[in-house]
DNA sequence: GTCTATAGGTTGATAGAC
DNA sequence: GTCTATCAACCTATAGAC
């Protein structure tokens, strides 16, 4: 169980990474955030590492997840990677600062940890990447290198909560439909 | 002037905050990758912000000094973006691990630094946006949210030496021309 | 559940010998 | 141009009082 100190402690500790990184955030500057002193947080949790691995495990997850309730559908390839866009754009403002210390931290995380996130991601690339060969094959994609296609979506896909947090006026119903079709369609008129 | 040595430093720096960030990386680290104690560092070097700067501002005065020349010229817009494209990759090809530093350690520039490479990254997505939205005006380019396009089209160019690092066989001209594509056409089959 | 005090280690950087 | 020695500041984490 996690006790509701406990969550508010890993809060502010994501806004924290994100704002400087892992690394360049001090136990006492989070304690200052939270007005008591660093020794006190160790009666919620025990060690740096711990609130670092929390944070981007439960990102991690969430997105394997949701990619293994997509994956087995019986939609078309385009289908799958709207719903697959849209889930992106769905945890990216659900969970803004865990998203920025799981691409900016990731390679903080223990030994152990570490094993287990790497091991997540390529399974989850490997999923996508099949999605994408499949589209190919069977003519709904474009004929291009699908490593090329993996990774122009991913990365967009990846670093939205860059922008986004910039943008907070811009609507949610907008931004699905434009970056779908942005990055399914491409920019050019036909 | 920099001497050789002082190259072959922040050459070395740029690897080791690419794999590790800025922050994590101690100058003990680096003085050991070059078979160095720290303190000998001192001779070439005056301080560890300096390698920073060095390496975040050397990239980020490359990008604006290829957007100022492509920014004028007298052709499509198509071929603008088709031109940042090519240049983005070049860039990331040649100077990898220094692209990684500006992409993760830009923050922890010095307060004048930072200042510097803000202006510059400000200027250059100003002009970016600008070609874009002459095209949306002009009708060669959809007409879509252009903060959404700018933005899905840096991300991937920003982060594509995440990934082309891992795929180091892949052809220059094979990434330029399926890249350039998916970029701007999409994936979908029209 | 928070505090003070502190252990034990690492950090960036300097002084001065060679 | 490199070394050894060292400093002051900072780090994560623990012990024990309240």
């Amino acid at each position: 169980m996690i006790s509701e100190r406990k969550k508010e402690i890993i809060t502010i500790a994501a806004k924290l990474f994100k704002e400087k990184g892992y690394n360049a955030v001090s136990m006492r500057d989070l304690a200052q955030e939270l007005g008591i002193k660093a020794a006190s947080l160790y009666n919620h949790i025990s060690s740096k590492q711990e609130i670092l691995a929390i944070i981007i495990l439960e990102v991690a997850e969430s997105f394997t997840q949701h990619m293994q309730k997509t994956f087995p559908k019986n939609i078309s390839v385009r289908q799958k990677l709207e719903e697959i866009i849209h889930m992106h754009i769905e945890i990216t403002i659900q969970k803004t600062n865990y998203l920025a210390c799981l691409n900016n931290d990731w390679m903080h995380l223990d030994e152990k940890n570490l094993a287990y996130y790497i091991e997540m991601r390529n399974g989850y690339e490997k999923q996508l990447r099949k999605i994408i060969s499949e589209g190919i094959e069977n003519g709904e994609l474009e004929k291009r290198d699908e490593e090329i296609i993996l990774f122009s979506l991913l990365s967009t896909l990846r670093t939205l909560y860059l922008w986004y947090s910039k943008k907070p006026s811009l609507k949610i119903e907008l931004l699905k439909r434009d970056l779908t079709n942005t990055l399914l369609s491409g920019v050019i008129k036909a």
